[in-house]
RNA sequence: GCGGACGUGGCGGAAAUGGUAGACGCGCAAGAUUUAGGUUCUUGUGUCCAAAAGUCGUGGGGGUUCGAGUCCCCCCGUCCGCACCA
């Protein structure tokens, strides 16, 4: 066995035929409650092929998930598919394909990836969102969840596209086009079904609090923000000469004095009322939906308005009218789709005054010019003439109160969870539509049809020739299966449920998730910190109110991974060229195949449209497995971009093989029984005890440069250490490189110890805390704070030695007499002022 | 515009509580091995200086302190999120 190179591809196929076959069952959870970890990384959708991105988050997953076990906790650790979704579908209308044989199929092929990766997951938990199993059982939540009145039909506006006839999300619509069809997208009112996720808007936001210090602080803020709490008052405005009343929310009640006009939205039912029998009216706001649809535009909008020819009545001052505006620049579904503006402390208002001539009334003293948002003593304003901003607002809203034209209210950003979608392939909505019953609950499971064709135009489903025609569950008369299917965030926002559970007979067994829940790890990408997370968390209060499980959070801590980069290249014409067909020439110039120059770019998310990505099964082939984890764990902390780089993997590589040949030499040594130093092994606890630690805290990047550092010392002494503490150190080495190298770790803990302990148990090595804390420490002399020499002294020793042996260390550079102060900080520095 | 994060060698990045800045890795340089290239090994590698001593050094400027990458104030820059939210 004396091999000059390690032969990764033998070793890596031994072990990961082992890895795959890891299983925890529930009994085992259950039993040993207290002491689980549940690691979870986001499931994939299954494209085809990995890409570098899930091999970082599922290798920064696998090491966390290996090191949990190793300290004896049992660890849930499961991988599935996030397999319903718009690929497929575009697969099936370009090839023909049926989308379930395109995605079984690439499922088979990531699968294989993922464990020639050697990732220990559990696959007797996998799931796949697309199968019967799975969605059958989210047919059962959707029902629950429209009984407890969660799901409601609303009317909305979508994007439509009328070529293809679907509905696109806001991603799909490129510059106001179709990204497929590049068809004109027009706004079109439809009637869907929603999620009252705003119900839960209150506890969603007090929920961030028991996650701080857990999730990542942007991720906090953004979710803060997304839900967007503001407190203030509802005012009504009644309308002159008219029965009609205008509500108005706003958070500057104390600016009501300052009123001069109001303004409502071009989709405000007065808007709507005066456009469906005016064309002028009609015109305008048709020009505002206009200007809406193309939203890198809103920035730079101008405001605009159209007179109503309605006055409200100012509700404090007697006799004084506000003008009514449809303006541009009014939401209608925010607050109440309508506002009163005060022109001299709303830079909006201010600007729509200008150009309309209205009033412009300062209430609020300032020597800043107006429009002014800050704070300030009121004035022109009666009984609040003298308050604070604050103080204000707070008298205003009591006084509205006691004059019964207002109230205190309290608003959300956070918009209801709109689910429909006009595709074939998503879980089947479970309802049926009757003409005399309305939405009626259908029988479930439904399933949906196989033989459909993708050559027409529109949702297949739609178009299938029986499908949609059933009979009323209730009074049997012939009604219509809804034959939209469910948003794909649908299935993500509870399949971590389900891998606890993946054959039960309902959706979660309770006894396994109270125990299991929450997740006390998830990765994935920050791509999902608002929509993905928002919703998860949304779906386990609504599940726990239902009585599914007792939890309230589905992830305890979160990581965010950063993006797979890397340096992107163009070429002369600004074609983006692939560094493989990169050629060097002799200048340092570069050059495609076709001997155009090529210039380098930025680093960049790796992306096909960039042709910056790297193959992953390419280079897992080149370098094995374990080189790619390593590399990937390595130099960079997990939450940040990582840039790729070629060397650093050849680097990777270079430390297997160096690892392999100390096994080898030590093993001699073993042999040989031979005699030397036991320095090693106190060092193997000092260095296991800081390893521990960044393990601990995922700073993967640290362990590992800790772990090179402990490896460098082991190899320097192999020719003076005995071979007892060669042995044990290099044992704990392995222990403590394990999580990232399990292979190679295994193949070389089997050579050195005869024994197969790692596979079975795993035990992470103890720590003497004694041996674990260095006894001799490094003192820094400084004069004046600048340094001047080093000396080594016992852990702990008096002052007045560190003091003494400081001078001594300065060889009589300075004289007693000019010493002013001299502080010494035990264990650390002695700095000498003079 | 609002909100958040960040700024350290040629590069990725290390530095509980203020206490030897640059761990670990990549790159680079010199040497050894090799027919050569690659691999491997050794040594070096923040800056200025021929070298030593020393100088200067954590985006810039000020401050607190015996001592500042770390704390405070003011700038500058980069990245991310939201974006007419009343």
């Amino acid at each position: 066995m004396s091999d000059a190179t390690y032969d990764f591809k033998q070793v890596e196929k031994k072990w990961s035929k082992f890895f795959e076959q890891y299983n925890v069952s529930n009994e085992e959870v259950i039993n040993n409650g207290n002491k689980k970890s549940y690691i979870l990384e986001m499931l994939p959708y299954p494209s085809g092929k990995l890409h570098m991105g899930h091999v970082r988050n599922y290798a920064i997953g696998d090491v966390v998930a290996r090191h949990k076990k190793m300290l004896g906790l049992t660890v849930i650790h499961p991988m599935g598919w996030d397999s319903f979704g718009m690929p497929a579908e575009n697969a099936a209308i370009s090839s023909g394909e049926h989308p379930k044989i395109w995605t079984e199929a690439n499922i088979e092929s990531m699968k294989k990836e993922l464990k020639s990766l050697g990732y220990m997951y559990d696959w007797k938990r996998e799931i796949s969102a697309c199968s019967k199993e799975y969605y059958s059982q989210e047919q059962k939540i959707f029902l629950d969840l429209y009984k407890k009145g969660l799901i409601y039909r609303k009317k909305s506006y979508v994007n439509w596209d009328p070529i293809d006839q679907t509905v696109l999300a806001n991603e799909q619509v490129i510059d106001g086009k179709g990204w497929r069809s590049g068809a004109v997208i027009e706004k079109k009112m439809l009637e869907q079904w929603s999620v009252k996720i705003t119900d839960y808007a209150e506890e969603l936001l007090e929920g961030l609090k028991d996650l701080e210090g857990h999730w990542p602080d942007n991720v906090l803020k953004m979710q803060e923000n997304w839900i967007g709490k503001s407190e203030g008052a509802l005012v009504n405005f009644e309308i002159i000469d008219s029965d009609k009343k205008i509500p108005i929310f706003t958070t500057r009640s104390d600016t009501l004095f300052g009123a001069s006009f109001i303004a409502i939205s071009p989709d405000h039912e007065i808007s709507r009322e005066l456009a469906s029998n005016n064309k002028e009216f009609s015109d305008f706001v048709f020009e505002c939906k206009k200007t809406a649809t193309t939203e890198e535009a809103i920035e730079k909008a101008e405001k605009k308005g159209k007179f109503t020819g309605f006055y409200a009545k100012h509700p404090l001052l007697e006799g004084e009218k506000l003008p009514v505006y449809i303006a541009n620049f009014v939401l209608i579904d925010y607050g109440t789709g309508a506002v009163f503006a005060c022109p001299a402390h709303d830079e909006r208002d201010f600007e729509f005054a200008k150009k309309y001539d209205l009033p412009i009334k300062r209430v609020i003293d300032s020597a800043e010019e107006l429009p002014f948002m800050g704070d300030g003593k009121l004035i022109n304003s009666e009984y609040l003439n003298g308050m604070s901003v604050s103080q204000a607002k707070s008298y205003m809203i009591n006084h509205l109160q006691k004059l019964g034209i207002g109230s205190r209210k309290i608003t959300y950003r956070l918009r209801d969870w709109l689910i429909s979608r006009q595709r074939y392939w998503g879980c089947p909505i479970p309802i049926i539509q009757c003409s005399k019953c309305g939405a009626v609950p259908a029988e479930i499971p439904v399933y949906l049809p196989e033989d459909v064709s993708f050559a027409g135009k529109g949702n297949p489903l739609e178009n299938h020739p029986t499908w949609k025609h059933v009979k009323c569950p209730a009074c049997g008369n012939a009604a219509i299966r809804d034959t939209d299917t469910l948003d794909t965030f649908f299935e993500s926002s509870w399949y971590f449920l389900r891998y606890l559970c993946p054959d039960y007979q309902d959706p979660i067994d309770k006894k396994i998730a109270d125990v299991a829940m929450p997740v006390d790890l998830c990765i994935g990408g920050v791509e999902h910190a608002v929509l993905h997370l928002l919703y998860a968390r949304f779906f386990v209060l609504a599940l726990r109110d239902m009585g599914y499980i007792n939890a309230k959070i589905p992830f305890k801590s979160l990581l965010t991974q950063g993006m797979v980069c890397h340096r992107s290249y163009q070429n002369a014409d600004g074609e983006w060229v692939y560094p493989d067909d990169i050629e060097k020439s002799a200048n340092g110039k570069l050059f495609d195949k076709n001997e155009k120059e090529v210039f380098e770019r930025s680093f960049e998310k790796m992306s096909k449209s960039k042709k910056n990505t790297i193959s992953p099964q390419k280079i897992i082939d080149s370098h094995g497995a374990d080189a790619v984890r390593l590399f990937i764990v390595s130099d960079t902390p997990p939450e940040k971009d990582f840039d790729w780089n070629t060397d650093a993997l050849d680097g990777a590589s270079r430390f297997l093989n160096r690892i392999w040949k100390a096994l080898d030499r030590i093993l001699q040594k073993v042999k040989e029984n031979s005699q030397g130093s036991n320095s090693l092994i106190k060092r193997s606890h000092v260095y296991l005890k800081k390893i521990t630690k960044n393990y601990d805290e995922i700073a993967l990047n640290k362990a590992v440069a800790l772990c090179r550092e402990f490896f460098n010392e082991i190899e320097r002494k192999i020719e003076t250490e005995s071979a007892e503490s060669l042995k044990f150190s290099f044992e704990r080495f392995i222990k403590a490189i394990y999580p990232v190298i399990p292979h190679v770790s295994h193949e070389m803990f089997e050579k050195l110890t005869k024994s197969a302990e790692l596979l079975q148990n795993a035990y992470w090595p103890e720590i003497d805390e004694k041996l674990a804390t260095e006894d001799t420490v490094t003192i820094a002399v400084q004069i004046n704070g600048k340094l001047k020499s080093v000396f080594d002294i016992e852990k702990d020793s008096d002052d007045s030695l560190i003091e003494q042996k400081a001078f001594e260390s300065l060889n009589n550079l300075l004289l007693k007499e000019n010493i002013k102060k001299t502080i010494v900080v035990k264990n650390r520095v002695v700095n000498i002022v003079v």
